[in-house]
RNA sequence: UCCGGCUUAGCUCAGUCGGUAGAGCAGGCGGCUGUUAACCGCCGGGUCGCUGGUUCAAGUCCAGCAGCCGGAGCCA
């Protein structure tokens, strides 16, 4: 598509410039950066789908559009128009030999973001302006992917996209702390999850999932935690758990796959080592929770017999793992680092997880839940697992998490009028993106994060 | 909420033994036909987070507070 104007020339994007080659064009974008000499003034263009260095040349433009292109500060926004030619030094790449450029919009005084280092926390007050750079637009094109992606999987497996409301009246699971807003005079909440109502539809459609932000408002301050996050939740019915972690499997390995395909120049001006990303294929390890603790019991005996057990400033020392613990972050590294790809754990203890999970028939100590692990130290990116379907279990499991059974009520309906077997889980899309992307931190994987700190820009 | 670290120019940081403030980048001016976070020269730029204390003297030592970062808990 053209939104040009006056000029005689097709306006192109940067990406296209291949098609352009010996052809006089317009490109309009912001000035990225500048390196000028006596007679030549190098300006990098951006333009959202590239950056191209466009060539001004006294010889060329005249003294007046010279000393003005001499003066452009970073981040103006310009309209280019020159001849489209191949570089000299770098095979592939291509250049604009500049024949007249005009101003879009100036730059009042300095832009706050230099092509030196910042730290995160100026670049966070100036995200909005943070987003323009190189590294940013490639985990934004990655994030998009990654939702397209997973779009694409459940779209093309016959599932049903229905979306959860935000505003919910209870505390879903009755356990995370939740944003508390004023509902024309009751309290609502911002959701945890849409997987309630994900069960309800799945009883109406089969095969569905939501797809939407959630809240937690928790004081959590850590690289894998925000306050708003997205949540990728599908729910079958008639799926049991073992049909869960072949889903979840299939899915993981398809949007991996997809970023692969798509966006491996993102991924390289991210520096990603994709090898690991290559890893990911089927199938992953299972590892029942009781295995897992077995892993982490044997960890903590060497670390014993080494004597690097880490001793409290209040002088308890590191307890042996055993079954009935949860894992941390730390106990996710140990178990996934075993493996090359992503790890699934499942069958945990029934008091670890929430109240609407199925009790395993085999042990009734367990529940039929399953975590998969990410590699690298990612942790924890799905969590799901097969649901109670039997009423009077799912009462008592209210009752034993003490939590108001009205609230539940509809909820209960469901196992009251044709209950079924099924199960669901849920993906964190930004643990996901900072995976794929090899990222310290979640931050950076959502345009405009909302963490226990900040709330703007 | 708990534990640890950090806070000096617009930005990123250095600042020794306590002796009165430095560099690079950014901005301005100048130089250079092919630069790649260009380079070279010159110029402007400071409430050393805040409050209090020790001292002849505090960016530096001590205490409290604030902000930020990392981790724990909880989770995706």
């Amino acid at each position: 598509m053209c939104y040009q104007s006056r000029a005689m020339h097709s306006t192109v994007r940067v990406a296209s410039l291949k098609d352009h080659v010996g052809a006089t064009v317009t490109l309009r974008g912001w000035l990225y950066n500048k390196r000028a000499s006596k007679k030549l003034v190098f300006l990098e263009l951006r333009d959202g789908s590239g950056i191209v260095q466009a060539i001004a040349s006294l010889a060329d433009i005249g003294e007046a559009k010279f000393a003005e292109a001499d003066h452009l500060a970073q981040e103006t926004s310009l309209s280019v128009t020159g001849e489209v030619r191949a570089h000299p030094k770098q095979p592939g790449v291509f250049e604009i030999a500049v024949k007249t450029f005009d101003v879009i919009g100036a730059v009042a005084g300095e832009y706050p973001i230099t092509p030196k280092d910042h730290g995160t926390d100026f670049l966070m007050d100036h995200r909005h302006l943070w987003l323009r750079s190189k590294r940013q637009n490639a985990i934004l094109k990655v994030r998009h992917e990654i939702i397209k992606a997973i779009r694409d999987y459940f779209d093309g497996h016959d599932f049903t996209l229905v979306d959860a409301p935000i505003f919910t009246p209870n505390a879903c699971e009755g356990t995370s702390t939740l944003f508390e807003t004023d509902y024309h005079g009751d309290k609502a909440y911002l959701t945890q999850s849409g997987q309630l109502y994900s069960e309800a539809a799945a009883m109406s459609l089969g095969k569905v999932y939501c797809f939407g932000p959630t809240f937690r408002a928790e004081k959590s301050k850590t690289r894998r935690h925000l306050a708003e996050f997205w949540m990728v939740e599908p729910e079958v019915a008639f799926m049991d758990l073992e049909g869960d972690m072949a889903l979840a499997e299939d899915f993981l390995v398809s949007v991996v796959g997809r970023v692969l395909d798509k966006r491996r120049e993102e991924l390289k001006i991210l520096e990603r080592d994709t090898s690991h990303l290559e890893r990911v294929q089927g199938p992953f390890p299972r590892v029942l929770y009781e295995d897992a603790i077995g892993v982490l019991q044997r960890a903590w005996d060497a670390r014993k017999a080494a004597g690097t057990l880490v001793t409290q400033p209040d002088g308890t020392v590191e307890r042996r793992p055993e079954f009935g613990d949860d894992f941390g972050a730390d106990e996710e590294t140990v178990i996934s680092s075993a493996y090359d790809r992503p790890v699934i754990v499942h069958r945990y203890p029934a008091s670890l997880k929430a109240f609407y999970f199925k009790r395993d028939p085999a042990d009734a100590r367990l529940a039929l839940g399953m975590d998969v692990l990410a590699p690298e130290g990612y942790g924890e990116i799905i969590g799901g697992g097969q649901r109670e379907d039997d009423l009077a279990t799912l009462e008592a499991g209210i009752a034993a998490h003490k939590l108001p059974r009205e609230a539940f009520e509809w909820y209960l309906d469901l196992r009251r009028y044709g209950s079924v077997p099924h199960a669901g889980f849920g993906l964190g899309v930004e643990r996901t993106v900072a995976w794929t992307c090899g990222l310290p931190h979640v931050r950076e994987t959502i345009p405009f994060p909302r963490m226990l700190n900040r709330l703007g820009p």
